[in-house]
DNA sequence: GCACTACAGATTGTATACAAGCTCTTGTCA
DNA sequence: TGACAAGAGCTTGTATACAATCTGTAGTGC
């Protein structure tokens, strides 16, 4: 089985070992803090132990496991200052893609491209809140954070852009499926499609500054809608893995 | 063999892996570009390829190695664009860290011990050229950079910065020990030590933007150093992974 | 001469057997 | 009654056998 990239290697059990076991974190199966030993979970999955061996290790490298002194692994629990510290990262990260990005320059393709998105971001947001296409907005939101990185023209950046969004709660879109009817979620998606139209400006620009800043203050949209969804805990449910949350 | 953290893990041929596999690719004994298959690096260890394995995943997320579409790993080679960015990334990294430690404020004691570390500095860097102890300064200057990652009070920041460090030739030391007779390198201490006060201070004295934008700055100082070296065959062969870079 | 197919070799994926050590419990002795 | 020691069980570390498949090459047919 030589299979190609990184993501396809290990076709079956390996990915079938590394999605299960995420799933078991997210869904909340296992509880925080309970303890996974490489046995119990090859049990669980109904794998042998050497795929799940490497799909703990990455976990325990993601940081959504913690390696335990007597053996094992425990799902980590994070405490809301965490997500604040993982989504303010994103930002110092995002304004920094966005910051070379202006400074260095852009092939006009590119910020076409990059202005497509913003476009369709526009006329998806344009739209009553009752027939907004939620699904696209997610979509294209995550295609706007992509290619900032990209723009950056940074492999390195790149990578550790992608290395951020892994941690919980990180992503541009984390919040948003808790929210969909509620009226902060409304104002929170026009001031934040306001701030995708500044960056892409400023990157054409080449206001290195100006896209730095915004895209700063852009990631702490993330946070506000974080604080929103813990004090309701109703919404809370709907988050995937909000339960690893507080602690 | 349940052993405790994630650095003892593994005490014997799992390490042995590791540290084997790692000093292969920096000491140029595999050459940049060149297969590595789990078989061969297995035979070439003396190990068995369950560990070599392990090794060579980690290497391959550390971004030292990079998976072969048909299979099996390849040094990976960089580019002096590559490692620019690098060190562009732990600039502003460390210099998140400056600013969220003046931000949020550090502990008396905190800054106490962190004041002593730049004192130490400052004796170490005071002296004259001849007589400077320089793997005391290496050091000292590890532990600043360790303390500020600290002091910055988010684990997750702080979990992020040692990544980035991993990254060759990011490390703050990385090219000083090519360089130790250099006039340049001279006055790259005292305006670097000179830096290093001024985080302090503005940490102390609670001027995030400041800390931030200094530490910023810090960091191009390993640019302006990777600049020398690159254009002096003679002192890249003193950089032990340099070998890889250029492409 | 070119293209397609089939086979062989190489390489990784997976499972499992065995080794080694850590922890916890139980029993005994002072 | 408490403390220490010994042993059992659990858990991970390591090696290896076997399976699957991908790549490259060679041969044949058109």
């Amino acid at each position: 089985m030589a299979l190609p990239n990184e993501t396809q290697r290990g076709t079956s059990q390996s990915l079938k070992a590394l999605l299960g076991l995420r799933d078991l974190v997210y869904s909340g199966e296992v509880a925080p803090g309970e303890r996974l030993t490489e046995i119990s979970v090859s049990e669980r999955l109904g794998l042998s132990r050497t795929p799940v061996r490497a799909a703990l290790a990455r976990l325990g490298r993601e940081g959504i496991l913690e390696a335990i002194p007597s053996g094992g692994y425990a799902v980590r629990t994070f405490t809301a200052a965490d997500v604040h510290d993982a989504i303010e990262l994103r930002g110092v990260l995002e304004g920094t893609a966005a910051r070379l990005a202006a400074e260095r320059g852009v092939s006009c393709s590119d910020i076409d491209a990059f202005k497509a998105i913003v476009r369709r971001l526009d006329t998806i947001v344009g739209t009553t809140p009752a027939e907004l296409d939620f699904s696209a907005y997610v979509s294209a939101n995550a295609q706007f954070h992509d290619m900032l990185a990209v723009l950056s023209g940074s492999k390195v950046l790149q990578r550790e852009i992608e290395h951020v969004l892994h941690l919980p709660f990180a992503g541009p879109s984390a919040f948003l499926n808790a929210q969909t009817d509620m009226p902060e979620f409304r104002t929170s998606l026009i001031s934040g499609q306001a701030q995708h139209r500044a960056i892409a400006h400023a990157i054409e620009m080449r206001e290195g500054a100006r896209a730095e800043a915004v895209a700063r203050e852009h990631a702490r949209l993330a946070r506000l809608n974080l604080d929103v969804v813990i004090r309701d805990s109703a919404l809370a449910e709907r988050v995937p893995g909000l339960r690893l949350v507080s602690g």
